[in-house]
DNA sequence: ATTAGGG
DNA sequence: CCCTAAT
């Protein structure tokens, strides 16, 4: 018997490079500024700038260099705090270099776990792919995606130049900012932003660009938030779905998401949170079918309703802050200007938990961490504002009704990340199934927000990764309750070979809010795009194997021999990738692109492709006649 | 629910 | 991967 070994980490959350929200053209228009700020200062604008930020850059994951906690804020905070822990620290893993190592042999091991779990960082990397127009702004891009890892109140500032490109659109670009026709961005300017080489927005699709300046905040109190590992049950894979669901889905599909480029003012709708965010659905709005087909509906309750909320201001440090993943302060203000300045040091994505063979390369951790955020941030994550613990449902009040103002202390503002919302609360999970993670806080943080109920969901994604010597056919699935099937056909030594990642976050109900209108689940069911997740080499050794001898056609047999355990698979996911693997079996090599398929394995491809389809012509040719 | 095929 | 149409 295989013991597997894994590797837990529980992640408390990324950070995001600190985001300067400028809610108002500055300088363009300063008469008028009081009509025209309340008009351009709608809430929802900084929901929109955050959000944009979020979703823009196609970061890339790197396990922390020279910081050893989850949260580096965390760890500053606490700095004082454990000698021992900071013992570790200093042992630092030193990944980020050695992609090709596997983890085992970088000191993250089984037997550190517990330490590992809190001291292992990862950041969020911006993408090294820059804008051309800047070539200067790609170190400080790269360097140190954290701002928070800083813990200045005063540094300089530099000025980085997004690629003025508005042919980069991409539907991100057009997602918040644009709806706004005064748009917190202006063409022709810069943005200014910490040159200490903080994390910095380099989105290469930034459309445009702004001049600013960047109010620093300054690190205040950190909460944790739980790190939960739900019990996940999903059983039976292929549920089916009613039918008037799907079509309402598919309509809104093709109204939102193919038509996402072009809209962008339906945002000042409204009252309700739900109502008002058509926007922030788009991205969300199709996709069903495929969860459903898997019933991996059911872990949509992940996206529930989880949401971090996050704090704002200064040095407050209150116990009951609500947990604050980025800070943002007040600067002084001019006069003239009721300009509110806000600048996000960091956003905190809702917690991960990730599961991975201490065997898996440092790439592959990578790899599994992308792909588990990117479920979350792509998967229509929205932006709630909250000030003085109460969620601004109304996205059309400007700043000053809502209480932000430049005169007001922003120590109760703060911004929510809500990965879409609106699934009932039946998806709570059961508390039994909880597991706290020893490196997490969890009740203390949702005790003393009063806003949050946890609900704590979890995702799960397999994520097979190349195992070079342990070739297997079956893709593990990962959920909890899938019981590891004794072997069937193929495959069974998933040594080291199947990489899991559970996602975990916790879900906030908003709607438990004393404060809070109450919000119905009737909430449609919004769907959310499946994470790209290319098929391994050894994926493809299974389907193909698998076609060899059941032939084209019988998909869900091939799906039931060679991938019954892989939940995410589906039979249309398999005749799809046997499509592409006809194709990439018909081009040249040069033209291929991911990872590369043996053509060893190109060559049974073609092999089995071909007869199987004369055998389905001399059917053809029976039957009919 | 599956299959097949276009996007 | 998604979406549909046809089984």
């Amino acid at each position: 018997m295989v013991v597997k070994k894994r590797l837990d980490y529980g992640f408390n959350g990324y950070k995001v490079p600190p985001v300067h929200v400028p809610n108002s053209a500055k300088g363009k228009r300063s008469a008028r500024k009081k009509k025209v700020d309340d008009r351009m200062c709608a809430i929802d604008l900084l929901a929109a700038v955050a959000r944009k930020l979020l979703l823009e850059g196609e970061g890339s994951f790197g396990p922390s260099k020279t910081t050893g906690g989850p949260d580096p804020c965390n760890l500053k905070v606490k700095q004082e705090q454990d000698n021992a822990e900071s013992q570790l620290r200093n042992e630092a893993f030193d990944l980020g270099s050695c992609t090709g190592s596997t983890l085992g042999s970088n000191n993250v091991s089984q037997r550190e776990v517990s330490n590992v779990a809190k001291l292992l960082s990862t950041t969020l990397t911006p993408s090294p792919i820059i804008t051309k127009s800047d070539t200067s702004s790609r170190n400080v891009c790269t360097e140190k995606p954290s701002l928070a890892v800083e813990k200045s109140d005063n540094f300089n500032y530099g000025t980085v130049v997004y690629k003025n490109d508005s042919d980069s659109c991409s539907l991100h670009n057009n997602m918040g900012l644009d709806a706004k026709p005064l748009a917190v961005v202006n063409s022709s300017s810069t943005v200014n932003t910490p040159l200490c080489g903080d994390g910095i927005i380099c989105g290469r699709s930034f459309p445009k660009c702004r001049k600013g300046k960047l109010a620093v905040g300054r690190d205040d109190d950190e909460n944790l938030s739980g790190c939960i590992q739900p019990n996940f049950t999903n059983n039976k894979a292929l549920k089916p779905q009613g039918l008037g669901e799907r079509r309402v889905r598919k309509q809104l599909a093709t109204k939102f998401w193919k038509v996402a480029p072009t809209m962008t003012k339906d945002r000042e709708l409204p009252k309700t949170d739900v109502e008002t965010k058509p926007n922030f659905y788009r991205r969300k709005i199709c996709y069903a079918r495929q969860w459903t087909q898997r019933s991996v509906f059911k872990r949509r309750k992940f996206f529930q309703r989880c949401s971090i909320l996050t704090s704002v201001g200064g040095s407050n440090n209150k116990v009951n802050r609500v947990s604050s993943s980025f800070n943002c302060r007040m600067p002084s203000y001019e006069p003239e200007d009721f300009h509110v300045k806000l600048s996000i040091k960091s956003f905190k994505v809702p917690e991960l938990f990730i599961e991975i063979p201490e065997t898996s390369t440092v790439a592959s951790l990578k790899r599994t961490v992308m792909e588990a955020v990117t479920a979350i941030l792509g998967g229509g994550l929205h932006i709630g504002v909250v000030v003085q613990g109460k969620k601004v449902r109304d996205d059309s009040k400007t700043l000053l009704q809502s209480g932000i103002s430049h005169g007001e202390k922003l120590d109760d503002l703060g911004f929510t990340l809500e990965p879409n919302a609106n699934r009932s609360l039946t998806t709570i999970t059961n508390p039994e199934e909880l597991h706290i993670l020893p490196s997490c806080d969890l009740t203390k943080p949702l005790a003393r927000l009063p806003a949050m109920v946890s609900a704590p969901d979890v995702v799960k994604l397999d994520v097979c990764t190349e195992s070079p010597r342990t070739p297997i056919m079956n893709c593990q699935e990962s959920n909890h309750d899938s019981v590891r099937s004794p072997a069937d056909t193929f495959s069974l030594d998933k040594t080291g070979a199947d990489a899991r990642a559970l996602i975990a976050i916790s879900s906030m109900s908003v709607e438990t809010l004393p404060t809070s209108p109450a919000r119905k689940p009737r909430q449609s069911e919004l769907c959310q795009r499946r994470i790209r997740r290319p098929f391994s080499v050894t994926e493809v050794e299974a389907l193909v194997q698998a076609v060899e001898k059941l032939g084209t056609g019988r998909w869900r047999d091939v799906k039931i021999r060679a991938f019954d355990n892989a939940k995410h698979r589906t039979y249309v996911d398999l005749k799809d990738k046997w499509k592409t693997l006809v194709h990439t079996a018909s081009i040249a090599p040069q033209q291929r692109r991911g990872e590369p398929v043996p053509q060893e394995l190109l060559d049974r491809v073609l092999t089995a492709h071909a007869y199987w389809s004369q055998q389905q012509a001399k059917f053809q040719v029976k039957s009919p006649a």
